[in-house]
DNA sequence: TCTGGGGTCCTAGGACCC
DNA sequence: TCTGGGGTCCTAGGACCC
């Protein structure tokens, strides 16, 4: 019965063999994690080099809260989530330079340096905007040398620094990744297995559980509670009993840092779950025809990133809600549609959306913020199956609409065109405040840097 | 005046089936 | 008094990540 268990959780990847006695590594195949340091703000830097050497902050949508800081920024005490408007009294004094957030040109740099990346690896796994794992080979001596040349290669090629950390699990490589975060001796690069002997210990002994890869505050307290306060305290327990108390997640933790690999690489992205749109409003949205707006605005623009992802959807979902920091009213309508059949048509969509929200909401009370979410997704290029097998569904004659909506934002623009309420040419009163905002700089012709000599 | 958004995975529990 | 057992599928909610 155990035994089951631990092979369940180990996976496909499982290697036995590798549960060594801590990180004193062997040779062999091992695994980095790439990350960009700060990267939203790293990217504002490449285009303008004044920020260098600044505090600088990067803000969420609506310039609500920071997302990202640079090292001088950390320095002032400045947090993750902390609200513009209680740092913007201080900005001039501390000299601190805020931006709000580019997606545009994030998105962009990070295929950049992914693809740099690539070039390094045997494999490569994209975990995130700005991290990467990827397997590399050789003796410790080379290992060390790669995270160095990839280090250079995407500060040379892209203009961000990057962290690299070199181990034979993804949760030990996160860890060493951590380590070169903090050791500025480093030069950005750690090899767990090039530490001095008892060095990887020590440092595990210091780190609070909560530093690690999958353990969050909920479950730090709960582990703190059994008398495990370290990671060398969680690497030292029994991967059953952590089973039983906790998660299958946790008890991949537990083998992982003992150097026994249970985390699969995903090799090829798989297909989205579920696709989003949720925004907060710039000023809050009180009436039944300014949330009908919204909803057609929201749904037309997740039905663009479902036709982008070559998805249908068979459920949409919508909600919105009133501010968590206000005494008044709380109010948190949602509901869920199942259509009648899987579709990326907009016009349906938009339909469902709006029609799912009216006689939710309570007119009057002021909303903040509000979602539509897509789920049951399934590949669009399937639909000829699919209409087989429902000979009689009424949505099969999709109107080819969201392709055209596509060419003509991408040629005109983004406003150019849209569905009722989302066909807004003048934007509406709730959409996003953006006061900071960089040009696209690699994404719009318009906004293309002029370097003069 | 002002406090983000978009995901994933796992688990428990209910509905339903034979 | 006493009411099977085993399985699947689905959903909601928790926890986490960046």
């Amino acid at each position: 019965m155990f035994e089951t268990h631990v092979s369940e959780a180990m996976g496909s990847e499982a290697n036995a063999s590798g549960a060594a006695d801590g990180p004193a590594l062997a040779a062999g195949e091992r695994i980095a994690l790439v990350d960009v340091n700060n990267f939203y703000v790293s990217c504002e830097r490449v285009f303008d080099p004044r920020l260098e050497g600044r505090p600088v902050v990067v803000l969420s949508n609506n310039d609500g809260c920071v997302v990202s800081r640079s090292e001088e920024a950390k320095r002032l005490g400045i947090k993750t989530g902390a609200p513009w408007f209680q740092l913007a009294p201080q900005a001039q004094r501390w000299g601190l330079v805020a931006r709000s957030s580019n997606y545009e040109l994030y998105g962009d740099m990070s295929a950049r340096v992914m693809e740099v990346l690539g070039r390094f690896g045997t494999w490569q796994e994209v975990y995130s905007i700005d991290e990467s794992f990827l397997g590399v080979a050789g003796d410790e001596a080379r290992l060390r040398t790669e995270g160095g040349r990839i280090r250079d290669a995407v500060r040379r090629l892209v203009g961000v620094p990057v962290c690299v950390g070199i181990a034979p699990t993804k949760t030990l490589a996160k860890f060493a990744n951590h380590i070169a975060k903090r050791n500025p001796g480093m030069d950005g690069v750690c090899s767990l297995g090039s530490l001095p002997r008892g060095e990887a210990e020590r440092i595990q002994s210091r780190v609070p559980v909560t530093g690690l890869w999958g353990v969050g505050p909920r479950t730090g307290k709960r582990l703190n509670a059994l008398g495990i306060e370290t990671v060398a305290d969680l690497r030292a327990a029994d991967p059953l009993a952590i089973r039983k108390r906790f998660s299958v997640v946790l008890q991949r933790t537990v083998l992982e840092l003992n150097g026994t690999p249970c985390i699969p690489h995903a090799e090829e992205r798989a297909d989205k779950q579920q696709v989003m749109f949720s925004r907060s409003f710039a000023v809050p949205v009180s009436t039944l025809e300014e949330m009908d707006q919204v909803m057609a605005v929201y749904a037309q623009k997740g039905a663009a990133r479902l036709a982008a992802e070559g998805m249908r959807a068979a459920v949409v979902s919508v909600s919105a809600g009133t501010s968590r920091f206000s005494a008044g009213v709380e109010s948190a309508p949602a509901a869920s549609v199942a259509l009648p059949s899987p579709t990326q048509d907009p016009i349906v969509l938009t339909r469902a959306a709006v029609g799912a929200m009216r006689g939710r909401m309570v007119p009057g009370v002021p909303y903040v913020r509000a979602g539509v979410l897509f789920s049951g997704l399934s590949r669009a290029d399937a639909a000829g199956e699919q209409a087989m097998l429902e000979p009689f569904a009424e949505e099969r004659n999709e109107s080819g609409i969201a392709d055209v909506l596509g060419a003509v934002r991408a040629k005109f623009g983004e406003a150019a065109i849209g569905l009722g309420q989302g066909g807004l040419a003048e934007p509406a009163a709730w959409t996003m405040k953006r006061e900071f905002s960089s040009p696209r700089y690699t994404t719009e012709w318009a906004d293309l840097p002029v370097a003069r000599a």
